[in-house]
DNA sequence: AGCCAGGACAAGT
DNA sequence: ACTTGTCATGGC
């Protein structure tokens, strides 16, 4: 990996598995746009580019070199091996063609580091709901965070922001019956009663039962939340597109501790792979 | 127009 | 322990 600066852009060479587009596109991340081969939007309070240029070269910008090592690389988990990770993977579901499909389709996908709390709320809003509408009830609770705080609406709001607007004025803003789901978990992360650290250095299965304290958090959203704020690898979100797959190509009779240590990336990799596939059939 | 969306909860078997 | 209706809203 080469990292070098010009005129406000960050250009990264010689990556392996990485792709702006299947990474944005992938149905992790919800403040980011995606448009041919970049994704431009808002991340760790700032708003941000990254281009595809080539294959394996990246530009992002506004960025320093420096900006790029304390911030961009871990959110873009750049500092992984997933070579090592895939070979693992690989190896571990040595008999898996479809899951060999999937890792060529989507050989692009890296697992974002995102900040914590903001996607535990992602995810809440993300209960029966669509994409685009997510995206859009996230982007007024920033806005109406900004606000409240004074901040800026690139920073994602508060434990104590999102208490200030309230049960009430999380529905004006049409979260509906996710409302009081996302007011418990503002609360609960705010008074200590769930503790983000300890989910932080704890395992994925403590993580979960910490997770499911808030009301309006089962497995899915404790599941995703654990594998995109927290990097916990060994999570594996079940939603519909996932249930279809694995009865599609495994027949019920597995589970996702069948796909080991990096079961979330399968996941993704399966996930993106199947919808993939629908988008190209019609 | 009507079904469905990266679910979870509560009440009922 | 499994199944079912319900939740608020709008995308397609």
């Amino acid at each position: 990996m080469t990292v070098t600066e010009k005129d406000g852009k960050v250009n990264v060479k010689g990556l392996e598995y990485f792709s702006v587009n299947q990474t944005f596109d992938c149905g992790q991340c919800f403040r980011f746009e995606v448009d041919g081969s970049s994704a431009k939007g808002l991340a760790m309070g700032k708003e941000i580019t990254f281009s595809q240029i080539n294959d394996g070269e990246i530009e992002i910008y506004p960025c320093t070199c420096s900006e790029f090592e304390s911030v961009w690389k871990r959110y873009l988990s750049l500092d992984e091996d997933y070579g090592k990770i895939r070979s693992g993977l690989a190896e571990l579901r040595r008999e898996d063609k479809k899951l060999s499909e999937a890792m060529i389709t989507g050989s692009g996908i890296r697992i974002l580091r995102q900040s914590p709390f903001e996607t535990l709320i992602s995810f809440i809003i993300s209960q029966n709901n669509n994409i685009p509408r997510i995206k859009k009830l996230i982007s007024a609770l920033c806005e109406e965070g900004a606000k409240i705080s004074g901040q800026s609406e690139k920073e994602f709001p508060t434990p104590d922001v999102i208490m200030k607007i309230g049960v009430d004025g999380l529905k004006a803003l049409k979260t509906g019956f996710r409302a009081e789901y996302i007011y418990d978990a503002a609360k609960k992360v705010a008074d200590g009663e769930v503790d983000l650290e300890k989910v932080k250095s704890g395992t994925a299965e403590k993580g979960e039962a910490e997770l499911c304290k808030i009301k309006g958090v089962g497995p899915k959203v404790a599941a995703c939340t654990l594998l995109f704020g927290f990097g916990k690898y060994s999570s594996f979100p079940i939603d519909v597109w996932v249930k279809r797959v694995m009865r599609e190509y495994y027949g019920d009779s597995i589970s996702g501790k069948d796909f080991g240590e990096y079961a979330g990336l399968a996941q993704q990799y399966l996930f993106y792979h199947r919808r993939y596939i629908e988008e190209n059939r019609k």
